[in-house]
RNA sequence: GGGCGGGUGGCGGAACCUGGUAGACGCGCUGGACUUAGGAUCCAGUGGUGAUGAGCCGUGCGGGUUCAAAUCCCGCCCCGCCCACCA
């Protein structure tokens, strides 16, 4: 073999780790085991280069572990359940099953083409009944303990997918999937009580120090603590109360209006016995059908309707309007605040808007504010002012007053708030797990027992994607036996949340097969919790919130010991690459389609079709904008290796990239010189260096010692760098080295001993760093020196101390700061003898011009600095 | 409005944690060699300004600390992303 063909080797490797089974692992107590993940994906499509980035990443690091000599799990399957699957099912005529089996197909392959090292014996498709039963067991348990029910609520609903959504699911006020705008329904939906555990995923997100900051920002402000006080409003002249919280207790005296969200159920009954009902009710009407954006933009007008009821202030006994705005929510706290435009800007904005008092009670240390006029609502804490028995008072300590006087009385009480809101599960779609229960005209609610698992997805339908849940088309689904009565009874017809899916699927990755449980906590205890997780950062709040509470409950139902199941995580960086879009045919182009021509040293690039120049911009890699890379190309082109290595080389890991055509040409060239570097020297490797090295190391001068120098460096460079996550400048480091060792080989003797003992060393330890990277010409290199099997299976490279450890040093001169010469003497080079010799440099000389040096400073091995004035 | 990133050659990026040779590595470009040919390979060069050498200038802007600042501190500008009527 004389040319670098990566083609014919890859295949060769590949099938070689398959036979072997080179990826399979099992528990294994005398070894520490290293618990790798990658977020598995959807089988919507096929995976290009912009995916591959995230599994390249991990097939580094587990490759590396591997070599380490940790025990490395590193599995792979697919979330194969929801909307992507069944949406294209329905656009093509499939069954979504074959639909995700086509994928998936396609998809394997693209993960072996690369050279990914999965133990695939634990593959895992969330969509199979074996996986899925555990989702409902799960549910099951959680229904037993409370933490699941079914409640009408005003949920998120999507009128495109024609299904409700979980609000980590809205994106800017709309569907994460389909981009529509999201309406609320006041709909009966099934949730798991996720604020149950709102403290403790608070808390333990200080645990959680190997995850990135941001990560763990999101999750607190999603979780959104707050202390207050919760109080009621009599209302005056009813029988009604209206409570409300709040966490500015201290402005209480400033209220002058309560305001309750429009679909506060509290607002039919207010307005009831009012003349003008039919009026109030119209506006309320209105408020209600505000589009989203109007609703929760802060720019827009804040709208409201007075509902001709007066609320009494509970401290001061003044009668206060009632009325109905858009700016409050019914989601969070009570659905109702008390209105204090003094000192809240959203209340501030309402009063001016209506014409409504602004009264101050609180005002700037040594200032005044004049409620006529303002703009801004003071919310700093101050001094207090009309504020009865308070006046007088700082107003941080006047909270903790008027809240002791509250509870004193038995008008309110303190209260800590959260943002976050229970799960919401219901999906209005086929293509996901069954809920587990049944609805019985007796019996009410009856949840299918542990032995009738699993309640099976029906295979035969019809799914059109309109017209309600799918599952309630199908009779002989639907229609059923009461569990406990035995009298007639209805399925339940939604389906889960595919997140449910995948809040687990990293406890059944360590048991995959079994049968009988969800899985044997002792495998989950010995490889969970999982050392390194990674993926993208769209799962910041939603999956990785729901993975945290799924993994509390299970700890609290015994099941394992661990509280956490991601001890580190990584979130990496998006591919952009060019997308060409042709204005005059509207449809964007693929870039190898594009037809690029050089007029006056400029490249124009023009549609094949109508030659009109495109639009160029840069996307994320996605099949609508036609500029996605596939690892098909890439492979066919160059080979997976420098696939590899090109997407690891192309910038910091968490940043996002560019894909260009042109970069992957480096990574190739490198691996080329190496493949004829390390041809054309077979006969100069020695295959005992091992043996003769240790006598012979501390005798080397010359570029021998030099290169066992740099190699050395290198080893120490690449392991710090894959252990911080520095890909980019591994790589780096591993084609300085290639350089420097090219160098070497023109100016050793290729006949000599030492050279030839100092050679074998290098390419050998080039080649096991290497292999994590490019696994397969590293593997194939391995061969030709007589190595057996797969570097995997080989020790990582240690280095070498002593090696480290130059002769000669460069040392800077600096006069005044600048450089002025560079010189170079040995290591560790008497100080007095360095100041003699860098005064004597020409230049030195010249910028000293005659002064008088007032300070010397030596930083050792590094530099000298002569200070004059 | 709040939070988090980021600003370094023609380009992607190194060096920032820990102040001490700015521009590693790669792409691109320029010149050369070998060639029927080169989009293969090899050699040389490549921050700007100097004919060359020396020099001078140079890491978004303005200050500061220091013998020494891309790096640390203060103030500002710009770009990107995320969150946001959460009472």
């Amino acid at each position: 073999m004389e040319r670098y063909e990566p083609q014919a080797i890859e295949k060769k490797w590949q099938q070689r780790w398959k036979n072997e089974e080179l990826f399979k692992v099992t528990e294994d107590p005398c070894r520490s085991k290293f618990y790798y993940l990658d977020m598995f994906p959807y089988p919507s499509g096929e995976l290009h280069m912009g995916h591959m980035r995230n599994y390249i990443i991990g097939d580094v690091l587990s490759r590396y572990m591997r070599m380490k000599g940790f025990n490395v799990l590193h599995p792979m399957g697919y979330d194969a359940f929801g909307l992507p699957a069944e949406n294209a099912a329905i656009q093509y005529g499939y069954h979504p099953r074959d639909w995700v089996e086509q994928c998936i197909c396609r998809m394997r392959s693209q993960f072996d083409m690369l050279g990914i090292s999965y133990d695939w014996s634990r593959e895992i498709r969330t969509c199979a009944p074996d996986y899925y039963r555990w989702n409902q067991w799960l549910f099951l348990k959680m229904y037993e303990r409370g933490l699941a029910y079914r409640q009408p609520a005003p949920v998120n609903w999507c009128p495109n997918c024609e299904t409700t959504l979980a609000d980590e699911e809205v994106v800017d006020g709309r569907c994460w999937r389909c981009g529509t705008l999201v309406i609320k329904k006041w709909l009966e939906q099934w949730f798991l009580r996720t604020t149950a555990y709102a403290e403790r995923l608070l808390q333990d997100l200080d645990q959680l120090v190997h995850w990135p900051e941001r990560v763990r920002i999101m999750q607190r402000n999603w979780i959104g603590k707050s202390h207050g006080v919760e109080f009621t409003f009599a209302v005056d002249g009813m029988d009604e109360t209206i409570p409300v919280f709040t966490t500015r207790i201290d402005t209480v005296y400033g209220v002058t209006f309560v305001a309750l969200a429009p679909e506060n159920p509290l607002v039919p009954k207010l307005i009831a016995r009012s003349p003008r009902r039919r009026e109030l009710e119209e506006g309320v009407t209105r408020l209600l059908q505000e589009s989203p954006e109007e609703r929760t933009s802060e720019e827009a007008q804040k709208r409201g309707v007075f509902l001709d009821v007066f609320a009494i202030h509970p401290l001061t006994g003044e009668r206060v309007p009632i009325w109905s705005a858009d700016y409050v929510l019914m989601e969070y706290g009570t659905g109702a605040i008390m209105a204090v435009p003094a000192h809240d800007q959203r209340d501030l904005e309402f009063a001016r808007q209506y014409n409504l008092p602004v009264r101050v009670v609180i005002i700037p240390p040594g200032g005044s504010l004049d409620p006529e006029s303002m703009t801004q609502a003071y919310v700093e804490p101050g001094i207090m002012v009309n504020a009865g028995p308070f006046t007088g008072m700082d107003s941080p300590s006047a909270a903790e007053a008027i809240a002791d006087l509250m509870e004193q009385k038995a008008i309110g009480r303190r209260k800590v708030q959260y943002r976050l809101r229970d799960w919401l599960i219901s999906r209005q779609r086929y293509w996901g797990t069954p809920i587990p229960v049944i609805y019985c005209d007796r019996c009410g609610i009856v949840p299918v027992p542990d032995d009738q698992l699993p309640v099976l997805l029906p295979a035969h339908i019809r799914i059109t994607g309109k017209g309600g849940a799918p599952l309630s088309q199908v009779p002989e689904f639907v229609n059923t036996t009461c569990y406990s009565c035995g009298g007639t009874a209805k399925r339940e017809t939604d389906t889960m949340s595919t997140f449910v899916d995948s809040s687990w699927y990293f406890l059944r990755f360590c048991d995959p097969q079994n049968a009988e449980d969800i899985f044997d906590p002792e495998k989950v205890n010995y490889w969970m919790p999982v050392d390194q997780y990674v993926g993208g950062i769209e799962h910041a709040v939603g999956h990785l919130m729901y993975s945290r509470f799924i993994t509390k409950f299970l700890y609290d139902l015994g099941l394992i010991g661990f509280q956490e199941p991601f001890v580190r995580l990584f979130t990496q960086g998006m591919i952009y690459h060019e997308s060409y879009w042709c204005p005059r045919c509207r449809v964007y182009r693929r870039p190898r389609d594009v037809v690029r021509k050089t007029e006056d040293g400029k490249t124009v690039v023009t549609c094949p079709v109508c030659q009109s120049p495109v639009a160029i911009t840069l996307d994320k890699m996605s099949k609508s904008k036609l500029n996605v890379v596939t690892p098909e190309e890439i492979c066919a082109g160059y080979g997976a290796d420098t696939g590899r290595l090109f997407i690891l080389f192309i910038g910091p890991p968490e940043q996002d990239a560019e894909w260009t055509s042109s970069g992957v040409e480096g990574p190739f060239r490198f691996l080329t010189r190496l493949w004829r570097l390390v041809l054309s020297n077979k006969d100069r490797f020695v295959s005992d260096w091992r043996e003769r090295l240790p006598s012979l190391k501390i005798l080397l001068s010359g570029p021998e010692r030099d290169l066992r120098r740099r190699l050395h460096q290198t080893v120490k460079a690449v392991t710090e760098d894959i252990n911080d996550f520095h890909f980019n400048t591994a790589v780096a480091s591993l084609m300085e080295f290639l350089n420097s060792f090219q160098d070497f080989i023109e100016e050793s003797d290729r006949k000599e001993e030492r050279s030839r003992v100092v050679y074998s060393e290098a390419v050998d330890t080039l080649i096991r760093l290497l292999h994590p990277f490019a696994p397969h010409i590293a593997d194939e290199l391995f061969s030709w020196h007589g190595g057996q099997g797969s570097l995997i299976c080989q020790p990582w490279p240690e280095a070498d101390m002593d090696a480290l450890e130059a002769e000669m040093q460069t040392i800077v001169v600096q006069v005044n700061g600048k450089v002025r010469a560079r010189i170079t003497v040995p290591v560790g080079y008497d100080e007095e003898k360095l100041k003699e010799r860098a005064l004597q440099e020409p230049n030195v000389r010249a910028h000293l011009g005659g002064k008088t040096v007032v300070r010397t400073i030596i930083v050792p091995n590094k530099l000298i600095n002569f200070v004059v004035n």
